[in-house]
RNA sequence: GCGGGUGUAGCUCAGUUGGUUAGAGCGCCAGGUUGUGGUCCUGGAUGUCGUGAGUUCGAAUCUCAUCACUCGCCCCA
């Protein structure tokens, strides 16, 4: 604990930029309402057990990213590293299987101890959907609708694209599975260290290497479009069809692998290459077992969860400048308080400095960047009026108390 | 966890081959007479030179360690 420093890729989110994080995240809700989702909020540490025994012990997040630590009763807590797993217990302790097709909104901090670098936190943000009980390949398309009306809605300046590709389902992802590794097997002295690895751990992921050898082995690997059931294909095909129907366009890449074992069907990922080596804006999948697998009534699943601070970097919006109105007292104090809480109470957005002779709290309000000026002068306070000054044009008038909301209302 | 780069005032940076009082712009504060901002002019404050050791008569400048940031790998949102 060193110095008065923030812990290591942790960032304080000062005025502006906390706006931009709103604006993106209520961008974002707005348009998931009209597609019918409801926010969900759920707690930022649950069980440990929810995270290792759902994401995958082998994979990354749970074997070496996890913030677990024990609470004062010894239980083994973990800050959540995403979010789907905690929807979905909840969906189970809540018993929110009555309720049938549930789409889920939710927004929060995610915690992954992980090296930061650009786009990539140790806290960080999430938000993300789930639509929960819907088997057909139309809640696919509908939740990737969203994702691609968010994107658009949020004005990514940098071109995104959709990548697309299908695990095929459980057992056609274990047929194909087994096909990979006899491959990469045979060929295990061409493969890269890392690889070997992956091939131990998660041999999918050898497909996704950024390994000059690695991909040339992986050139001419089964594919996994070879391996998938007959009603896995059709499930794909109608992702796609659908997809094409509603106008989105896709990137097929048999290559794409998710990095979480529950993961079925579909997988997706919105990439860009404005981020350096984080190229996934937003990503997700179909994950019909995860429900069962945890003990609740068998469900079908889909979501997806994007960045907020890698959307905020890409987003083409800013936030309104809300301008104020400022009151300048020049004698007494208190009746500015007064008259500064009546002009808030009656909806005014209005700045009352704390101190400062009447040149100081002029540029102050300029600093604000007020729209306009409500100067409490001796004189003309004597007369039951003050000074309205717009700060644009530089022009001033005498106005009297009784008409002042009226007369302010165009600096709303 | 691994490899490369960086670290000087609130911010962006300069600082010559190690040499004694460390600078600029912006910002901030105070003035330019009595109740008025945004421009302009004048003046002012602010630095453990990331931190800790070491080399040296002397280090912001050299060495080592450490921390942070950053880029890439891993992995991911």
């Amino acid at each position: 604990m060193t110095a008065l420093q923030p812990v290591r890729g942790t960032h304080d989110l000062l005025p502006d930029e906390a706006a931009r994080h709103r604006l993106v995240e209520e961008i974002a809700f707005d348009i998931a309402r009209r597609y019918g989702f409801g926010e969900i909020m759920t707690p930022i540490f649950e069980f440990t057990e929810v995270f290792s025994r759902n994401l995958g012990e082998t994979t990354d997040v749970v074997s070496k990213e996890m913030y677990t630590f024990q609470d004062r009763s010894g239980e083994s807590l973990t800050l959540r590293p995403e979010g789907t797993a905690g929807v979905a217990r909840a969906f189970i302790s809540e018993g929110m299987s009555q309720n049938l097709p549930l789409k889920l909104f939710y927004r929060g901090p995610m915690f992954r101890y992980e090296r930061p670098q650009k786009g990539r936190q140790r806290q960080f943000h999430q938000l993300g959907v789930e639509l929960l009980g819907v088997e057909s390949p139309q809640a696919d398309v509908e939740v990737i609708a969203l994702a691609a009306h968010i994107l658009q809605e949020l004005g990514l300046k940098h071109d995104i694209q959709l990548e697309l590709n299908s695990l095929g389902d459980a057992a056609s992802r274990a047929a194909y599975r087994d096909a990979l590794v006899a491959f990469l097997m045979a060929r295990k002295d061409r493969l890269s260290k890392d690889s070997l690895d992956r091939l131990d751990r998660n041999p999918l992921r050898v497909l996704d290497s950024k390994d000059e050898g690695d991909r040339e082995v992986v050139a001419d690997a089964p594919l996994m479009a070879d391996y998938l059931n007959e009603a896995s294909r059709t499930f794909f095909t109608q992702v796609c069809d659908g997809l094409s129907a509603v106008g989105i366009a896709v990137v097929h890449n048999p290559h794409l692998v998710r990095g979480l074992d529950y993961y079925c069907h579909t997988a997706f990922e919105f990439t860009t290459t404005a981020l350096g080596a984080q190229g996934t804006v937003l990503a997700g999948g179909r994950y019909d077992g995860l429900i069962g697998q945890m003990g609740g009534p068998a469900t079908p699943g889909i979501g997806w969860a994007a960045g907020i601070e890698r959307l905020s970097m890409l987003a083409d919006v800013a936030p309104e400048a809300s301008r104020p109105l400022v009151v300048i007292p020049m004698g007494d104090q208190t009746a500015a308080l007064a008259l500064t809480q009546r002009l808030r109470q009656d909806g005014f957005r209005v700045d009352l400095g704390f101190s400062g002779n009447m040149k100081k709290r002029m540029a102050r309000a300029n600093k604000l960047q007020a729209r306009a000026a409500v100067i409490l002068g001796e004189e003309e306070w004597g007369r039951q009026a003050v000074v309205v000054r717009d700060l644009d044009t530089g022009s001033q008038e005498e106005v009297p108390l009784v008409a002042l909301e009226d007369r302010l209302a165009r600096f709303r």
